[in-house]
DNA sequence: CGAAATTTTGACCGGATGGACAAACGTTAG
DNA sequence: CTAACGTTTGTCCATCCGGTCAAAATTTCG
């Protein structure tokens, strides 16, 4: 009997689990391009090399697949705030944060766009775990930089802020990217400028942070 | 005869004049909560408290509501550049732009979402805009603020990237609205955000492109 | 007023879309 | 081999949605 490939106990088959990555992996780039009400099954389906019908047997509804993406999408987002840490030189822990999450936002656009469709729509999906998981970790950091800053050896400013800032600046490379292309032209809009970016975020942020002397 | 009431001539009586505004504000409402796909005529039309084929008298195509909203932001999503002023303190005039840029986005929040919106689905209905009147406008900028760190009056970066830094951080309190409150909490994310926001930024872009001494 | 023009409405259409289903096909293990 | 289980497909359905149309209601203006 066919039942559910999704139940609690997930006991799936070795197909099952690459059809439903192939699945995942189309979804991400369909939904991120499109939004999850722009996106269709059919295009999903395509996109994953599988008739419509064959898919809805991996994920039963539209919104299975999607709930599932953000879901992974959230762990490896938060990742890099996680890895603040505590104990190293500010300025060290803050300009790695930059520049991962700069990463990020190079080498996981899609999964970016993603995020940012959710919330721009309210994130109705999400929004217990915005209010749960990551308000408890954003708090968690932001009261170890306002350690850095109570030790003086950070300017003192208000750390939630701080870490909008760096979300907002570095994923704007991911969500806004055309216009990013657009603006920069065909001569300093290629690769290169995710360096650029990174090294003027450097500046920015450590110009700002760094304790005058 | 009904005559098309969006000819190259507008010839518009008194009532079509208050119903399209209706239609555009109601639009503006549906369009920035869900995205282009993700409205509906109907819910557009209940929005303005008006029957589908009414609506449809006004606007011919869901496009003809979407384009015309488009047409009116950017006009005025752009103004707070253009009043960059070469001939003023650089500083005092970064930080203007910073606080009419976030001035937007706290009074106009949907204009600012229906922009992102667009973005993030790839431009697809702006990217000449984007390569043509916006480009121009950042490059003349640019030039600017480039005059301004050649003369040693603010520290040498990169003028586009100083500009994208800018947008991102500013738009972030209105794109991203839902996670900043989420984050910040009942008791720091009322309305006073926004003031939190426009010390930091000042805090933030002052601190890092003050020159030196 | 009364005719012409404008505005509003209800009914309707065709295509897209999310999803159900059973039958056909493939795989695996006893 | 074959029975049980897992996978794939074609077909079908109900709903939603963008848009049309003609007739009814209303406004405008001579």
């Amino acid at each position: 009997m066919t039942a559910s490939v999704e139940a609690s106990a997930p006991r799936r088959t070795r197909i099952q689990k690459e059809k439903r990555e192939l699945i995942l992996e189309a979804a991400l780039e369909v939904f991120s391009a499109n939004g999850f009400r722009g996106a269709t099954i059919d295009q999903i389906a395509e996109a994953a090399g599988m008739s419509k019908p064959n898919l809805l047997y991996y994920f039963r509804r539209k919104e299975d697949i999607h709930e599932t993406l953000m879901q992974r999408l959230l762990d490896t987002w938060l990742a890099p705030l996680r890895e603040l840490d505590d104990v190293g030189d500010p300025l060290t822990e803050l300009r790695a944060y930059i520049r991962r999450k700069l990463e990020m936002a190079r080498d996981f656009p899609r999964e970016s766009r993603l995020f940012a469709n959710e919330i721009l729509q309210g994130a109705p999906r999400i929004m217990p775990m915005l209010e749960g998981e990551l308000k408890t970790l954003v708090d968690d950091k932001a009261a170890v930089i306002r350690g850095w800053m109570r030790a003086g050896r950070i300017v003192e400013t208000d750390p939630y802020h701080l870490i909008f800032s760096i979300w907002a600046t570095t994923q704007h490379y991911a969500d806004f990217d055309v216009q990013v292309r657009a603006v920069l032209g065909p001569e300093r809009g290629g690769e290169e400028r995710f360096e650029d970016a990174a090294c003027f975020l450097e500046q920015l942020f450590v110009g700002a942070l760094a304790p005058r002397t």
